[in-house]
DNA sequence: AACTGAATTGAACTTAACTCAGGTTGATCT
DNA sequence: AGATCAACCTGAGTTAAGTTCAATTCAGTT
């Protein structure tokens, strides 16, 4: 469990400027659609500069996923650390995972759309550290959620069932929408945001 | 609606083998992570060869996610055609879509994997034909999961809700499995099948 | 045997990610 | 203020993988 330390923050660092961008780009057009020096354009810098901050297009690509996937697992904590009530607390969860602003929504999108880099190893030891990292995080949310339902079964607010698997179940229903939502799109995010919480209490307390 | 015409095989024609060695590669080693040289190789080829049958790499992955969908479309409306029962069909509906090969596992993690390259069009005729292909495939998929919600809630088996938006999240939750459910894992697909089948008919009929 | 179109190939081309050796900037210290 | 030094940046060149192309082989047909 080595934890990646953020690089401080120089003065004139442009890493933040860079993640932004790339979260943009990666975000809209799509991660190898975007060519790697378009967001070195967009920042204002040659793109050769970006090996300064990264050591690949795929090392800032594995940095974006693990931000968000740590910004997740807060979010997750922050919103149900005093919520008594299992039911309530799934609702809380469920909602506080789309209050997300439209930028958020990008990172969500990436973060599912390249799920399957986590898998195989990486050449490069920065980037293998964001990998691993971000491997340990996605187990980090899915106990969130098991533990979640753990809690619930065992007062017996949530029937039992296989609290492991159910937990899955129930964040790649959350997390499906990324795939499809677009802030542009028909359907507003509240309207989303409550059909998926109706759903996800149903799956597990009834 | 154009339909996309299958080129007959020839009798020496390599296509199949093709697509059956890229459709191992994409599905274990990931997409990005094969090299077009691989593929070639393992049917015994020479790379150059490939582009007699495929316009490009980009193309023939187009091509395995525009059959996967084909196939998933079918085995839908062949599980479910003759279920009068509403409750019964979803079940049915359920099963079936974990009713596959091992090969067939690895071909809708392919299709789950690169779901987004159906946003952006192509540049090229016969690619930009087949994502159009996917691209309507995907939401025939999708209104076959809608209508069966839609008869439920007209014939009363299933309370009334937006049946568009349940039937996205209802088939969002059955393929969200294919990103991280290996053959040789822990749980058997039976298992899922059965937690998942419970879970989709919670989520809908109650 | 000549013909035809599908199938294949080696060599060359293209593009975008990446490396390297060196140059610039600006915060900090004396 | 001037020196210093690390952080920051760049242009020129390299590499790897996908792709193109002109030429060739092969199998079946007339």
């Amino acid at each position: 469990m080595t934890r990646i330390v953020e690089p401080e923050a120089g003065p004139r660092s442009k890493r933040a400027a860079i993640l932004t961008a790339a979260v943009d780009c990666f975000g809209e057009a799509g991660y190898e659609a975007t060519k790697w020096s378009t967001v070195a354009e967009r920042v204002g810098i040659g793109q050769t500069a970006l090996y300064h901050y990264f050591e690949s297009k795929t090392h800032c690509l594995l940095t974006i996923m693990r931000l968000e996937l740590e910004r997740s697992h807060d979010r997750f904590v922050e919103a149900t650390k005093d919520v008594e009530d299992p039911v309530e607390a799934l609702r809380t969860a469920v909602r506080a995972a789309y209050d997300v602003s439209p930028h958020e929504v990008l990172q969500m999108r990436i973060l599912q759309n390249h799920m399957d880099l986590l898998s195989g190893t990486r050449r490069s030891k920065r980037e293998e550290a964001e990998r691993v990292a971000a491997r340990q995080l996605v187990q980090v949310v899915e106990r969130d959620w098991t533990n979640l339902l753990v809690k619930g079964m065992s007062q017996g607010s949530f029937p039992l069932r296989d609290a492991q698997l159910l937990g899955s179940s129930v964040l790649g229903l959350i997390v499906s929408v990324w795939r499809w939502y677009r802030p542009s799109g028909p359907t507003p995010l509240s309207e989303i945001s409550e059909l998926i919480e109706g759903a996800c209490v149903r799956m597990v307390a009834s």
